[in-house]
DNA sequence: GATGAATGAGTCTTCATTCAT
DNA sequence: GATGAATGAAGACTCATTCAT
């Protein structure tokens, strides 16, 4: 009875931590979205996270180790959308194929502008680049399976590389989908979807 | 003739004032290649430059300054590329044409890694967006007026939106197309420019 | 009584910050008064206050801010002064009043000579000007009333430049009463209250 | 003959010398009033007179130097000052005599504003002492024997003092006299005369 | 576990001074 | 003698990190 009530004081404790873990994640997101990583501050997102800075390092280990926790969500965010977007791949028009996983990752974006900050492009601190690369890898591998299934006669070198292009397309619009007014927005989102229509298209008729 | 001697000497004294100032903009370059223009320190140039830290503030007003140069000196070498490259823009196959200003802005990037480091998409710290804008803007006034010759039905809307997401996608796939061994570099290099073509294809067939 | 001993905690940090911060100004004040405000070095001040200069930057904004504040504890202090040495305005002999407020003026500059180093005559750098304007003026109000007092049929005008005269004979006067050996600086001492009676005697005959 | 030139090359190269330090004394002045003795740049001195920084050391130490030699030749100029202010002595009333030598240094200060900016009360840095000591010491002599003259019977400590109070009063109310408009100089000369003379009168009735 | 004051290494920048030309 | 580019020591200030409470 009393490893009872110890136990679930312990749950309770152990939650009021994740819970805390999160805040201090989603404080992190909003400063590092706004300054970029060098020009963040451990304060700053202590601060807003409603904890003191030394606090931070009971949960962190430092600036980088909270760059890298925040990948580490966005990784676990992310694989949920992929497996939805890419549940269904075959039996579908390209366009539509398409568009299932390119509106997720856009809507993903818009709504964590800190991921293309921190690891868009080539923008990441040296020390940095590991856990996109985890979260890209594993988008590419599944992006691969899907395409493999739709284009059984391309080459798997090739539909290699047209996976990574892909991604990359995706990720350098992206900005473009967030930023201006939303017609813009959605128009630049559409040149997204005709850009890897067409690239795709054009590798299944070659 | 102490005329003469003295202009040499002057000429000279400049020569030499130019190459130092090159040299400063080379140190700076493959500084903020390596780390990034936050991360990057004055010290470091200047002795990369082979120059003290005090002698860098009597070429350049300071760090930011250091950024902005570079990317003027960017804009001047990129104008050129741009005036060859897009010479000729009809009567020419769409691969050629994209090939034609592909290629040597690959190359160039492959030669300048700092260029998207400091001006891609949107890391470049708040105050130095102005030179990349402009050097954008021209690459895209003179790419919208060969897509307007070769493409002379495209709605100009349209246009002007696909000549940015053109840019875009080069600029995204260029660290492909640098990194790795030259094999994979240039089998990205395709992929960039399929990717172009299909896309432009695809719009000029609806 | 947990709220008690938390409040106490709290009591005895803010007299800690409190006492620090003077200290601070303590340092500050004999640092200045060495080195002269520009000479002085924050990192000095530090040091002197037995604290990082990280931590200087915790209390006050900079090396002018730090300047303000003991302009700001001087006009604290010398208001009390004033309000004691100008309480007894009429019905007294003039030496007898002149001694009043010159003598605690005397001692106070004696112990802390920063006074008239940082914001003495005109030497004061450019954004500083503010405090000691400040205190000299409410000063000169305080001087000005007593001999409205005093000399009633003195011209207001007139009265206005002789008070601004006082206190300027005072300033000049004032280093004079502090170096040297003890017997010098009483008869320096001495003369300054000896000018002053003078010099408004003969306006009163006047 | 071939002597005769060599000397009078010799003597317009030292002429020129000569007028060129001035030049840089006279910047070193302008700078130094502006900016007070930290603030000023060597460089500034030298832009201002018309020489690169290099030539400076060729005709000063440093710095300090400079302020130095400005401090020595203002010793000249008010040792002409003195001699014609303080010829004639005895004879005259108390006001003129001491509007014969308080007019012409305010005349002075005011055409010389870096005296008081670098020499002034306590404001010099540390090392810089020397001259202006010397610099008074003369005219405090002088007008000591001034004063024997005048009144014989006071003790010759007493008159020492009173001469340094009468010169720092002087020095204390120049800025007064230079500052504002024309009448108010003038209100605050008629001030600093009435004082020194109330000052004197007084001592010579005891 | 939490706090936040304290730290101090590291950054950009200035400027008195030197020295090759 | 003149030049002015180059130097580098030093200063103000920031911020990731630690540690006594």
């Amino acid at each position: 009875m009393v490893m009872d009530s110890e136990r679930r004081r312990q749950a309770r404790r152990q939650d009021r931590g994740v819970r805390r873990i999160e805040a201090v994640l989603d404080a992190a997101e909003a400063v590092f979205a706004e300054a970029g990583y060098e020009a963040a501050t451990t304060s700053a997102i202590a601060a807003r996270a409603g904890i003191s800075p030394g606090s931070l390092y009971q949960f962190f280990g430092g600036k980088e180790a909270l760059a890298r926790a925040l990948g580490e969500r966005y990784v676990g965010s992310l694989r949920l959308l992929h497996e939805a977007a890419l549940a269904t791949v075959t039996g579908v028009p390209l366009e539509t194929f398409v568009s299932g996983f390119v509106d997720p990752i856009v809507e993903f974006n818009r709504a964590h502008p800190a991921l293309m900050k921190l690891f868009g492009a080539s923008q990441a601190p040296p020390g940095l680049r590991t856990v996109p690369v985890g979260l890209q890898q594993e988008l590419l591998d599944r992006l691969e399976r899907a395409f493999a299934a739709r284009l059984p006669r391309l080459g798997s070198k090739r539909r290699s590389r047209m996976v990574i292009v892909t991604l990359q397309i995706g990720l350098a619009l992206l900005p473009l989908t967030l930023d201006a007014d939303r017609a813009t927005a959605k128009a630049f989102a559409a040149e997204l979807k005709a850009a890897i229509c067409a690239y795709w298209s054009a590798a299944g008729d070659a």
